[in-house]
DNA sequence: CATGAATGAGGCTTCATTCAT
DNA sequence: TATGAATGAAGCCTCATTCAT
């Protein structure tokens, strides 16, 4: 039914998305991945573009919603920062998990101007919630010196290029110690 | 005359491949951006996947030339690193520094297998050989603790990251000061 | 039940074929149009386009039927011609009326070799219908000079033509007195 | 060279869309027809569409250009009408002139809302200029009785059906004689 | 060396039709 | 009867590449 359909083609869009980007992966492919026709695809989505700018915002919606999560937890900062980390670690480990990330650190543009502006717009928001906190951080002498929003983006890239090497390298590649990641934030 | 040509050819390539991806560029795009009649590429680069290799073996061996010229110096492994940085640092604030970070970040494949598995192999190397270097940072107690591989592979995710933040938001990102990107590596 | 839904699709699909044509009306839209669903209109025709020659031959029919009603009236051949002429600028002000002069005057292609042939022999009988009308009026002096069959097939193409300019531009257009085309046959 | 193939091109395409319609007109048959490759077409207008309104305005612009050149010459109401049937009778029996006829009649949306509107606004134009020579015509005496639009549209509206006759019956059909055109607009 | 017209395979999308429910 | 999800052939269009000039 619908949303089996729907998961099947989402599914099938994240892996093909994340591993070959917007330009270079093909419907068809999606379809054949998907295990389902061709022509379903367009009952379901516009065009490839709205299906990737779905999947993209969804990325977007669940690194959000860990944030948030975080966020409403009564700890230190160094907690919810070494919870974070333990977040990305384990979810860069999963199939799915990584799809995301990498999305979330694509810069594909779909040519609809609008939504494209409003994902930019969600990721630089991201970096400034992550500053928020360091700066937060900063006060209570939990996390390192130096600017907050210059320490988050630092963080941030650091993340997405792990996640994407990942993906590269797959087996060959090995996931930096959580203490490693600390230290970028943490005094 | 020559070398003018495939000149034009290169910066223009550089800038659309490093801001739309090898799929997402088009030959007729890369003319026009070159100044260059469309048939003439031709004469120079037998397909668009040949310029984009030659790019991007270019955009490796201009980041292992510094690599080596870093490793010839008589100086600490701190400076070493520091004159790294200022390298990062310096060259994502040019146009054509930038391209060539993002080139090489990409993991984009063009469908012959021998060139593509090289290149990923470099990539792999140059992170080995970043390795190599925290580790004898870390003989000598200049280097953070941790595994040499993973914290080789840290940085250099936190530097793709902050180059491909710089092309995605330009003005609107801060890069980050010196001391931050010193820390990964750095005591 | 079945009837009602036979009506509606013949509704529809004579609204949106008149408007756009065979080949650029879909059956989704005829659907939509019917308020039936997609499926239901092939328990009915068995495609489109027996959709569409039932809907033209049943134009054919109904035209044809005014004319037998006008000839086995006992009354002048001017009577029958201002008759006929009345039939047409009234039936062209309703909204059916009009897009069954338009299906008419269509010369869209089914693929169905015999039946669109069938369809073509058709208008050129009708028109042959209106000469022989027109051939004894000029017998009884009342019709105009010339060929009867020319004479038909200007008044035919005059009628075609007005029903179209009336879809085309709707209240814009103002439709010809009684007179205008009263003279084009009669004296 | 250019001017060669964009002419084949509109030949080609003049002749499909004046007898199959926008929508029943495929590209690869426009193609062949013009013995031309299929891309060939995309370097010299953007859409089918677009070719489909190139020729449609070029049909109109013919049209008013003959209505023009009537219009300043110096003879009496009478000639200039016979002249203009004339052109039309003459026009209408070769290849291309009837096509543009064709295409003027037809009302084929191409879905650019501002160009379909012009094209309709040149429709209407061009009845209206008929109109205005036909009051000149009565104000002299020239010209039969009635509103000078209707009579204008529904001289119109007879060589448009008269076109439409002739390319679906080809020979089968007999173009009417003059007089009988002349007696719809003139005493 | 240089141009850009020409080609056609392949990609995206539509849509008539079928079929499980 | 009735629905609308599913299919895939076919249409429009793009674009890497070739080639005559």
């Amino acid at each position: 039914m619908r949303l089996q359909t729907i998961n099947k083609l989402k599914q099938a869009g994240l892996k093909l998305f994340a591993k070959k980007g917007l330009a270079a992966t093909n419907i068809k492919e999606i379809a054949r991945e998907a295990q389902v026709s061709l022509g379903l695809i367009y009952h379901y989505y516009p065009s490839k573009e709205d299906l990737y700018l779905s999947l993209a915002n969804e990325a977007m919606e669940k690194s959000q919603g860990v944030a948030d999560q975080l966020n409403r937890l009564e700890s230190s900062i160094r907690d919810k920062i070494c919870l974070f980390i333990d977040a990305f670690l384990h979810g860069v480990q999963k199939e799915d998990g990584i799809y995301y990330f990498i999305i979330i650190s694509q810069s594909f543009e779909t040519g609809k101007r609008d939504e494209d502006q409003q994902l930019l717009e969600k990721k630089l928001q991201s970096i400034r919630n992550l500053a928020a906190l360091v700066q937060q951080g900063q006060e209570r002498g939990e996390c390192a010196e130096g600017d907050p929003f210059q320490l988050a983006s630092t963080f941030i890239s650091a993340t997405q290029g792990i996640a994407s090497f990942k993906l590269m390298f797959g087996e060959q590649f090995t996931l930096p110690d959580k203490e490693i990641l600390i230290r970028i934030l943490l005094k």
